[in-house]
DNA sequence: ATACTTAGTGTGTAATTAACACTAACACAA
DNA sequence: TTGTGTTAGTGTTAATTACACACTAAGTAT
């Protein structure tokens, strides 16, 4: 229930403040990078941070994470899940602090059209070389965000949501070696996406130094969320943040 | 981050409540049970909830949830895991309340403890039988922590909390098959769990009509959290309430 | 032509899953 | 004391799937 019925009153309730923090991830360059941000002020000044800020009184918790994903990139209409609610007492020096975490997967394609420069204070950063020491918990906020992501992968198509419309299916291997950190092998990838059924040839070849490779596009008839595309069975569970 | 730093100032902002659900789970004659509180006054007078309350502003959430479960059952010590975070504006008519959900389950053991009779507005309830319309958004989380419940039970030794200090196997087994709501080979069953090597065997047999069958203890060595029995490798996605 | 490079297919074996027949150990009754 | 019912537990095999790796395809450059 909401309260214990004997003692309810609103007011007499000191409450936390809560705010929503999205974890944005997108691929650049064929490599998985993380939006932060750089903190201007006390506490953590100079610390970059997820970005995240208040939920509006009048907004569902999911509105209020994609009202912060477009506020940073601009991006509407991406993958977006809660991940996890951190709510230690002392997380924030100012106050008590509640902060629901949400993990946000913006496809290669919209990439060029918000990326901030090397100057700014809101940044790109390649997950395999990002800052060590983030502001507030937000280091344990975007490992588990980043363990979340990889054990998905493992089972759904959240891999797809990372390509441009189009792709080969080596690349979209590439993607899957690089988030499960692992070499697949290339004819079980191949058969097994293909027998998966989620992908739509297209009549489109790309050039490149060998044989001209095939484009697709992922299929996304046929309800989304239903249907999941397991790569391989064999997952680490992803219970807790740590 | 925490906020927009050029916005700051919590004084300026409305906060919601912020609460802790606990969704309590137990066997009771090998069935599958929840913990539902009859609610006393407006809103939803008459009806059943998920037990919760209020945190408090010096502890943390997994500490509310334990306050909150210990409050309930008197039970200690027992699995627990964060849910997922409800927030809808409207959710309650009061104010606006954010309800972080949590997941528990109570071993077989202790139910006899703190069982309440038919007449307490505390009462535990088959999950088969529940009653149909809870107060709040109430069904929706409870359905959420069920098919969170089916699903890693296939990929965690989850069921295990469930079942008191020795059980023989086709009872364990009797457990899966109500949990996943389908039948599953003996033979099959037997070979698996036994080649898991989670199983550790006693000296003890129980009587019954046929042959007396053989009790067996959990291992809780091998660091727990490690290890995993995956009873079988398919498993649908969990992701979202709903 | 032929060598090189990247794309994509085929194939055999090992490992797992899944179905089901079988044996074991007790109580009870003729 | 032998048979029958009942629940416990084991063995055997066919079918499916996973995995490693060898192969063919289609282009470019020399």
């Amino acid at each position: 229930m909401e309260e214990n019925a004997a003692t309810y009153n609103a007011s007499r309730y000191e409450r936390p403040s809560v705010t929503v923090d999205v974890v944005i991830f997108t691929l650049l360059n064929g490599e998985l990078h993380v939006l932060l941000v750089l903190r201007r002020r006390w506490p953590y000044e100079g610390y970059w941070a997820i970005p995240g800020g208040f939920i509006n009184m009048d907004e569902s918790l999911d509105q209020a994470a994609r009202r912060e994903l477009e506020e940073e990139t601009g991006v509407q209409d991406v993958y977006l899940e809660q991940l996890y609610t951190f709510g230690e007492p002392q997380r924030d020096p100012r106050t008590r602090v509640i902060s629901v975490a949400y993990i946000a997967i913006v496809p290669a394609d919209d990439h060029e059209l918000h990326v901030s420069d090397e100057s700014s204070d809101v940044r790109w950063f390649p997950v395999r070389t990002r800052p060590t020491q983030l502001a507030f918990d937000h280091d344990l906020i975007l490992n588990y965000a980043l363990s979340r992501l990889r054990s998905k992968l493992e089972y759904t198509t959240l891999a797809f949501q990372l390509l441009p419309e189009v792709f080969s299916i080596l690349e979209l291997k590439d993607i899957y070696e690089q988030i499960l950190g692992e070499k697949l092998d290339k004819g079980n990838f191949y058969r097994k996406i293909k027998e998966a059924g989620i992908l739509e040839e297209t009549s489109l070849l790309r050039e490149g130094r060998g044989r001209p490779t095939r484009l697709w596009r992922f299929r996304r008839d046929r309800g989304d969320k239903q249907f999941v595309f397991r790569w391989r069975e064999d997952r680490g569970s992803d219970d807790e943040p740590e």
